[in-house]
DNA sequence: ATAATTTCTAAACCTAACTTTAGGTCAAGG
DNA sequence: CCTTGACCTAAAGTTAGGTTTAGAAATTAT
């Protein structure tokens, strides 16, 4: 086993995954592995920093499909350069302001409507949305509208 | 049926939730309404009320459990007071404070670990939290640590 | 050469937050 | 009265993001 390479068991403790997390990250298209002659998976060290990165955007509510998305910029399998991760950085980061922004401004409005008491459902910017919500389809629904 | 109470149908229709939502909401215990004689729902006016609360709740990413116990502070079956949803608001709005505080925070962190394109995993505060999500057990993992 | 670890796959299970379906019952209009 | 539309329950299905389990094969340690 060429010491650039690392078995699953190596890449689970150094990133803190569990190893059935990064089998499904790699069935998920997140990260890329190659087989050894006996089957097993052999990842390349830049694995690392496409599972912490993914760690990191999970925190942020990110879906796996939306990192996909962003990670899909990366080469595959080697080493990115620095100027790769930066455009998915600022890529990342928009979504992220973006994020930021609707949660204040939610925030603020919910000032204006339970905030004072009063919590008037004709007038609120909150409350009559409209029906966004129900339009959306089955399945959880946490943050999905934001 | 009095004209103070409404059936399933109308707090769906202006609230903009699906009926089987409002059912479930029920069974939850997010939201209370008796029974006629023919064993359908007849909800008190306040219901409108709760619901909102629970929709833009949601909004901002609470679980069920987190906004039922919140309700939990209003009186159960008829409107509950401006100073009663006041302390609610208030216990409401510190934690999207929290919330929104740790969003900004992780992102200002990845400015310094991914931002500047080196990703040294080393010494990133997001990448190195002494594996937090490792030990939380299964399930989806969105936002559950901020 | 064994024994003890790791790893492999496939399939089943899990939680949250709902929806859909199936098989009836209730209520309102003509 | 009868039909049509709203409502009822219970149970099963759905999505996301994984975990758990089972049985077999590969690696590593002794």
């Amino acid at each position: 086993m060429p010491a650039h390479e690392l078995t699953i068991g190596q890449v689970a403790s150094r990133t803190g995954l569990s190893v059935s997390a990064i089998r499904y990250y790699e069935k998920e298209g997140l990260v890329f592995a190659h087989r050894n002659a006996g089957g097993q998976r052999r990842f390349p060290r830049s694995a690392l920093r496409r599972l912490s990165f993914v760690i990191a955007a999970q925190k942020f509510g990110f879906t796996i499909a939306r990192i996909r998305d962003v990670l899909s910029e990366l080469p595959e399998d080697e080493a990115p350069s620095a100027k790769a991760w930066h455009a998915v950085a600022l890529e990342f980061r928009a979504d992220l302001d973006r994020k930021i922004a609707a949660l204040e401004a939610l925030r603020d409005n919910l000032e204006g409507c339970i905030g004072c008491g009063c919590l008037s459902m004709k007038n609120c910017k909150i409350y009559n949305r409209d029906d966004e919500a129900a339009r959306e389809g089955p399945g959880p629904r946490v943050l999905r509208g934001i």
